[in-house]
DNA sequence: CTGAAAGCGCTTACAG
DNA sequence: CTGAAAGCGCTTACAG
């Protein structure tokens, strides 16, 4: 490849000028700077990242370390991430931690790779980025993780309690508290919440939106209708055929995710329940999946997309030294209306 | 971070034979080595990558040019470049074109970003990557594309046809045969095919497979049971009301990819035909979703993750000037038995 | 407006 | 076994 110092050559200058010319920085008179382009253009002469970088301390990298590649939101997410490197004129170094298949769902067992992960994220990025965006698969605080990091953070579908970082999470709350007060507005009153584990961090937060909805709207609790699972589409079935069993039984589930959902509609169908007719069902993820079961089925949508670029805004933002936007937020989710879902019989 | 020459000052001895003791190059004597080592340890020195990289020429990198990352396919496949890259001390460089999104199924569309494709690569990987790895989200030939990457590269889930490429892409012709013969053996007869379009390589393929099972085995051919698609639930729902209007109607479907094979469970259903007892059916492609309808879809499955390990050992013996293990290699695919096969009525 | 020179942090012949 | 020195390809005060 050709070098700048052969430009410098073939244009007569040094490589000062060239340098100059080609980063509008100094000044270059119009008449060399022109002769210079020109000849960058026929040799078709990029600089060398390299030794950009190198003099710089710049790599113009952002490293992305993600829990799980293969968990469905990661995907997504990334391409958010790419979208507004590549326009911001940065690279992406991904690190793909692997997790869910060492721990599953039981995000508590990760606190065993902390050490792990530090470590390979230490070798694999050290002096390789400018900046990390960590891509978690469950919303929780992994500060521990994140503060032994040694370049500025954004945590993107988990936060971090850690002042060096920022947090781009999903607003389960809100999202909650809107779906539940759609099934109220249907006119449903006996509205079942499915949850994930109690320890579940998103698990919490939706059912707090759920619960807020129902209080605000008068509506009686019945303990009942208050069941807790294990995401698994197994789990929803169980419980779910345990919520049609009742002699009052509920004329809308609202469950945690989409998972626990499809087994609603199994249970559904088997207790001779037709959705949305005689039950209205909503779920949560919008996992691909959602659209292909039948019915279809009513969903929260996070804003997967969104939740990368912008974190990779704020934090190329930040590594440039601009005004970061924000330090963190919350997104809204998106009520995706399919067929599960419809009035309340009177 | 630390130098090398602060570890050599530390040590007092010179930098070249830090480095000497560090890559174990030249000789060094053990008492200095171990005094230099232990020195290391304790700063917690890591030789500057970058540094290392313009001295070299070697940036122990490799590019991944994604053709879209939130095409199915996509994420387990850099999964497994992952997986080996990692114990191979590798970094991956990710560059997702996100083609889907601008030409969605129409691959011959793909053609008019070839020069944008070509352009983005050129800018994003020159000089930063040792190698590439081109992952297609469908089976074709690329050559267009990869021949004017000025590293080595090796394509996954598609293939080139210049020889300067390697090629790690599904034995689809085989897998739709065992399939087929499956079926055969079960005692299926009258076993349709749904393929996608005509001008499809893997559709192409597939049906190849498909014919040559039903060839070998003296089945008679009937033109009816041969219906053209488009790949989407949609499309395969109508053919499959063609199919089970029929007089004589099949009792198996062969769905090339799983989506189709949706539509034709939802056809059997309205048609008062249940799966598998009435009607056997076969997908492909193993999506996420085949798990989840019901009954549970019986299909094939890419061995993704072994597609990118693969591919990815072969591209770093080639930089690392070992032997290669292959040029390029047809992988074959996984029968998941579920539950929407059965044996053919008698 | 332009250029000589230093230096980013390494590796590697070469000499001793 | 060990070290002085050149050089990878850039950028950037500094001087003119």
């Amino acid at each position: 490849m050709a070098t700048i110092k052969e430009i410098a050559e073939l244009a007569g200058v040094s490589t000062t000028t060239v340098s100059y010319a080609l980063n509008r920085s100094g000044s270059v008179s119009e008449s060399t700077r022109r002769k210079i382009l020109r000849i960058v253009e026929e040799i078709g002469y990029q600089p060398n990242k390299t030794a950009v970088s190198l003099r710089t301390s710049k790599t113009r990298t952002i490293g992305v370390v993600a829990e799980d590649l293969t968990v469905f939101v990661t995907p997504e997410i990334v391409d958010g991430i790419c979208e507004y490197a590549e326009q911001a004129g940065y690279h992406i170094i991904l690190d793909n931690l692997r997790v869910f298949h060492k721990v599953g769902n039981s995000f508590q067992a990760l606190s065993h790779y902390h050490d792990e992960i530090r470590q390979l994220t230490d070798a694999t990025l050290h002096d390789t980025v400018d900046g990390i965006l960590y891509v978690g698969i469950h919303c929780r605080d992994v500060a521990e993780i994140v503060s032994s990091f040694e370049r500025p953070v954004a945590c993107i579908y988990c936060y971090s309690s850690s002042a060096n970082a920022y947090s781009f999470f999903v607003d389960d709350e809100t999202a909650a508290f809107q779906a539940t007060e759609h099934l109220i507005r249907l006119g449903h009153r006996r509205i079942a919440v499915l949850t994930g584990p109690v320890d579940s961090l998103p698990s919490q937060s939706r059912l707090r939106g759920y619960q807020k909805a129902i209080l605000q709207n008068d509506i009686v609790i019945n303990p009942h209708y208050f069941q807790v699972g294990d995401w698994s589409q197994e789990s929803g079935y169980e419980l779910a055929k345990r919520l049609f069993s009742l002699r009052s039984h509920p004329t809308a589930v609202f469950s945690l995710n989409d998972y626990m959902a499809f087994g609603v509609l199994q249970a559904a169908k088997e207790a001779g329940l037709s959705v949305p007719e005689d039950v209205s069902v909503i779920g949560f993820d919008n996992q691909p999946v959602s659209r292909y079961c039948t019915p279809a089925l009513s969903t929260l949508a996070p804003p997967l997309r969104e939740l990368g670029s912008g974190a990779a805004a704020s934090l190329i933002a930040l590594l440039e030294g601009r005004a970061v936007p924000r330090k963190g937020k919350a997104f809204a989710c998106q009520y995706v209306e399919r067929q599960s879902v419809a009035k309340a019989r009177r």
